[in-house]
RNA sequence: GCCCACGUAGCUCAGGAGGUAGAGCAACGCCUUGGUAAGGCGUAGGUCGGCGGUUCAAGUCCGCCCGUGGGCUCCA
């Protein structure tokens, strides 16, 4: 049951804040692609760009080792865009050395050597590798067999195999080119160095591993690399900084701490402000919770147990322990507990905007995409167990309506099933029927999904919903989940209909997450160029000389009695120079004041995107602007 | 936390191999009243992240600390 509970508590922070590039859930993706029934892809690992990238990363090897003859080499895959190497070098590597050993690479593609496969035994291998420790402990691993390269355990017999192109002959399953002659000499680029430990073990020796980006073709390369420049202009903290949304302080602060500034509080206000009310059509109530609670709530809850890595140090009231909120769940239970439930009050819905504050490490702390406090639009729904699959299918459509509401069109769904036997409390009734209950709730949403087996946590399962971005990028954002767990610990009841109490089922969910993380993916999302609905300033009035001033006022007054958010640039910049700020700011309407405006109670309808529109009459424009502002585009 | 890189004016960045700080933008002032992405001139603004050390002399070299960025469960 303990145990149990330490799953639901860490799945919850994982699946919430881990940053989610594309890179770091890679691994998921892997096993998602390999045995997914519906996307229909090629499997990664069967395409020629996965060869490719796998034989490159031997040319780097051989490339590294002929700079470094005493350096080991650790295991080198093919990874999402490209692929890496890790190594154990006398010496830290400089960029100097990056484009060193890419030369080394280019000669070595040059020459087409073929690649030669061949088994052997262990013992064989390990002479072959007796100076390479790695790959030794690699050979020990293999031939104790038994785990596959998910860790799941298999019957095959391990097969020891090494591929070799020139004079470099590496432990390798393959797959590989032909001959590197099917490489092209320009369509790959080292990328960075970084350091990894061996095996992702941060107690073991912490090796250098160095990053490459592979294509079929050098304008693919350009294309990618042109790629994340786009996503580098799209950077959140970048775009924080220029259009003045947030800010975080780490010298006086301290890190992950967010400022929302003016703009970007207005932004929050809206999203909230629009949630709240959709929260409050759709049957949940809206509840407050403290910031802290003292440690027997903690205790009960059993984070203290098994979340306490995670919480900050208590603070002593009057001699008892108290702790800053980690989650809102306790709280909201508490308040279910507050009185007697009957199941005629069922479902419950407590939704809360609650700022909790995580321990996160400081290196992987990230703009507003990992931080340390941070405010969920949290809810916890109180079921009766044979009333869950309604449940699913409601919450379900709750949260592709929010998330469409902010323009999120693309979503791709994954269904985490029962983990294998002894790893999974409740019994298989009761996780069948909630998988069920999932499952139909993704079909009649008509959600793309894939499944996860086995991927859900122990206490019960789970769908994930990632969003797409405008640059394809994939963002998990919400989550919904079972808990069999909590209502046990913290002994939850109602009355049924047969005078008894009974054990209700709880929902965890959190459809935008976090709003500090929305947020920077909103804006990634988007580029800083929000829906009008969303946008800070909405119209920006631009007077061509002085004299224009007092009708754009006028204008404005107008526009603002409409409720829309308007600005009159009344500085020295000539018109040119106002457009260009305002573009800069992304701000929605331009709206040029001239003599020939002002003369027929007109405005010039510049919009970001650069469309001129021309003059119009100021209540169509008015008009205009408040349908965009209604259809939230 | 660990590895690497980085930390110079509000912002973006220059400052070959040590000799008492520069640019553009922003800000402010003056001039300009200009039709769809930068009008002109001028002014002000920095204990070069912090603390120690080497040196006649340190933004520049060394050490420690703080912070930022990229990585760190992709398994031969």
């Amino acid at each position: 049951m303990r145990t149990a509970h330490c799953a639901v508590e860490f799945g919850w922070n994982r699946v919430e804040y881990c940053p989610l590039a594309p890179n770091r859930v890679r691994g998921f993706w892997f096993k998602a692609e390999k045995e997914s029934k519906m996307s229909g892809k090629v499997p990664y690992e069967e395409t020629h760009l996965y060869r490719l990238r796998h034989s490159l990363a031997h040319v780097m090897a051989q490339a590294v080792l002929e700079m470094f003859p005493t350096g080991k080499i650790a295991i080198g895959p093919p990874i999402q865009d490209g692929f890496y190497y890790d190594f154990d070098l006398p010496r830290p590597l400089t960029p100097e050395d990056l484009k060193a050993i890419e030369k080394r690479m280019r000669n070595i593609i040059k020459k087409k050597h073929k690649f030669h496969r061949r088994e052997l035994s262990a013992e064989e291998a390990r002479q072959l590798f007796a100076d390479q420790p790695y790959k030794l402990e690699l050979i020990d691993g293999l031939e104790a067999g038994g785990v596959d390269e998910y860790g799941e355990p298999t019957d095959e017999p391990p097969v020891i195999s090494t591929y070799k192109h020139d004079t470099f002959e590496d432990l390798c399953k393959g797959p590989h080119v032909d001959n590197l002659g099917e490489i092209h000499p320009k369509a790959f680029k080292l990328l960075k160095v970084a350091g990894a430990y061996w095996r992702g073990d941060e107690k073991r020796q912490q090796l250098q591993r160095i990053y490459g980006t592979a294509w079929e073709t050098p304008e693919e390369l350009e294309e990618y690399l042109h790629r994340l420049a786009e996503a580098e202009k799209r950077d959140h903290r970048r775009l924080g900084k220029e259009l003045d949304l947030f800010s975080t302080e780490p010298d006086m602060l301290g890190g992950g701490l967010v400022l929302w500034h003016p703009k970007g509080g207005l932004m929050r206000h809206l999203a909230e402000e629009f949630c709240k009310n959709e929260h409050l059509a759709h049957g949940y109530d809206l509840v407050y919770t403290p910031h802290i609670g003292k440690s027997t709530l903690w205790e009960t809850s059993g984070h203290l147990d098994f979340y306490r890595d995670s919480m900050y140090a208590p603070l002593d009231i009057d001699g008892q322990e108290y702790f800053l909120k980690p989650m809102n769940c306790p709280f909201h239970i508490l308040m279910y507990k507050s009185s007697l439930r009957s199941y005629r009050d069922l479902p419950l819905r407590f939704a809360e905007w609650g700022t909790v504050y995580r321990y996160e490490r400081s290196g992987v702390l990230h703009g507003l995409l990992r931080v340390r406090g941070f405010t969920q639009d949290d809810a916890h729904h109180f079921v009766q167990p044979e009333k869950m699959p309604q449940e699913i299918d409601f919450v379900l459509n709750f949260c592709l309506h929010i998330l469409r509401s902010f323009g999120f069109t693309d979503f791709q769904a994954y269904l985490s099933t029962r983990p294998k036997e002894g790893k999974a409390v409740g019994d298989l009734q009761q996780w069948a029927d909630a998988e069920r209950a999932l499952e139909d709730a993704l079909k009649r949403a008509n959600l793309p999904y894939d499944i996860d087996p086995g991927g859900g946590a122990f206490y019960g399962p789970k769908i994930d919903i990632k969003i797409k971005d405008a640059l394809g990028r994939e963002w998990q954002l919400s989550t919904i989940q079972f808990d069999f767990n909590l209502p046990e610990r913290f002994d939850m009841t109602y009355i049924g209909e047969d005078g008894q109490p009974h054990r209700p089922y709880m929902v965890h969910r959190a459809l935008l997450g976090s709003m500090e993380r929305f947020f920077g993916v909103l804006i990634e999302h988007y580029g800083g160029a929000f829906p009008v609905w969303l946008s800070p300033v909405q119209v920006v009035l631009i007077p061509i000389a002085d004299r224009h001033v007092p009708y754009c006022r006028q204008v404005a007054e107008r526009l603002k009695a409409a409720g829309l958010r308007v600005e009159v640039d009344d500085g020295s910049e000539r018109m040119g120079n106002k457009i260009r700020l305002a573009q800069k700011q992304k701000i929605p309407y331009m709206l040029v004041v001239g003599d020939k405006e002002q003369a027929a109670s007109q405005v010039a309808v510049r919009l970001r995107s650069g469309e001129d529109l021309g003059p119009r009459d100021v209540a169509e424009v008015e008009q205009m602007i408040l349908d965009a502002v209604a259809s939230k585009q």
